[in-house]
DNA sequence: GGCACGATTTGATCCAGATCATGGTAAATG
DNA sequence: CATTTACCATGATCTGGATCAAATCGTGCC
């Protein structure tokens, strides 16, 4: 379903899923008034915590955190946007999260008035939105397991699989080939998304190295032979397909 | 906001927030004959994971958890479904979780196809759904704070502070006097919420009563006499307060 | 190229929480 | 009422990952 909204909206000029749905001839010539664009580099802060927003986006290119951060330091990041994740709420303009670009980022921005608005006017919109924050719900819910459950090897066999097939699904990728990640995160970074130190992280990373489950090429390149040994390692069911 | 909408639902028969998007005079009468009930008792599997469901719901009373199971038997439950929270998925009918009853649960179900319907001719309740959504977003992205970083004082506090909270905004609550939660939880359920074992569940809650910051009335019952003192306990930001 | 500094790896040690083990208590059952 | 059974508390020990502490490795900059 998601490639296929990809694929209707090849001649659109913001190409992912949360603006698929807005990109019908209408409606988008309706929005270029109400849509612009903002670029952050790597450790920009997009939003912060309680910051009042007055837009809602959708990621275009590059990698964001939403990061939660106690007031002791510890900090959890509780999501990672990619390309075609939105950002923002309707209906409320702030969160208890602040976002920052993980790489060079660029955002489709929607000023929050005119979008809610045509939100309520198109049926169509609203019913995008809530698919779309059922998936983030599901996706929450499964890294909950990661996060309670897991052991180190398993969280970051975990992480390198999700990000994986949220790219694969995005640009479907020969079969065959060894898979390669380019992984915008730091070791810390990493570190923040499982729930463990930077050392933990960079140990996991080698044993799994030695174990041939992974190639590492230089310090952002992650290689994987073989996709299943991966899911494996992961403890993932087996059934990572789609459902319904 | 979400006592106003109770409120609002006074002579509902369905006294919850899904629903009251769908009380209005006029749908009222025309859920009639697409609605009906079901009752589970504690530890009844209301859905199991990969099972196609015909019917999206709502809880009317009782407490059941979404929980997701590894091969190897380790669990994390991933949600807690209080009354007025929503089961199920418009546009999908199979999760990767199951659905458990913790305590004896009534809920409100819908048969999926009119109401998706319903979601579709109806603006209001579509978009009743999508801020539901995200507040369970907002929700689970909270607890992988918890998951992720937190300690098992911490978690526990968390826990207790979590469903206080949820309890008396549904029930105000006489400010001044002691606040009671009856946990329908064991305490293997409590450490599979928060990612622990049961030992270290009931021992936290004995530093935790032995420390004054509650107490404990036969096995399911706690009393908390100082709120603060347990946020603070949860090291949770002061602000509990609902943005926007 | 060579220098400098942040990012990463790797080693040594520690500790919070897991695991293993035992006994207590209250509700369910015959 | 006696007995079984599920739950719970608590003690003893173990261990995965945290913490502390150096080396290396890359990368950008002069």
């Amino acid at each position: 379903m998601t490639s296929t909204m990809l694929a209707e909206c090849a001649d659109c000029p913001i190409r992912h899923r949360a603006v698929c749905a807005l990109c019908e001839p209408h409606e988008l010539t309706l929005l270029e008034d109400i849509k612009y664009y903002r670029q952050f580099a790597p450790g920009d802060t997009i939003v912060w915590a309680g910051e009042k927003l007055d837009f809602v986006a959708s990621v275009v290119t590059g990698m964001a955190a939403l990061n939660r951060t106690m007031e002791d330091g510890r900090r959890q990041i509780t999501g990672l946007l990619l390309p075609s994740d939105f950002l923002g709420r309707p209906g409320r303009s702030s969160v208890r999260y602040d976002v920052s670009a993980i790489s060079d980022v660029s955002l489709c921005c929607f000023r929050r008035k005119p979008f809610e608005d045509l939100v309520e006017s198109t049926p169509h919109i609203g019913q995008r939105l809530l698919e779309m924050s059922m998936d983030e719900l599901d996706a929450a819910r499964e890294w909950m397991l990661v996060l309670g459950r897991k052991t180190a090897r398993e969280r970051i066999a975990s992480l390198l699989a999700m990000i994986l097939q949220r790219e694969t699904q995005a640009k479907p990728a020969d079969a065959g080939s060894a898979l390669r990640i380019d992984l915008p995160l730091s070791r810390e970074g990493i570190a923040d998304c499982l729930g463990m130190t930077l050392e933990t992280v960079s140990r996991q990373l080698s044993h799994l190295k030695r174990d041939g489950v992974i190639q590492l090429e230089g310090r952002r390149t992650v290689l994987i032979p073989d996709m299943d040994q991966l899911l494996l390692e992961a403890a993932d069911d087996a059934d990572g397909g789609v459902l319904d």
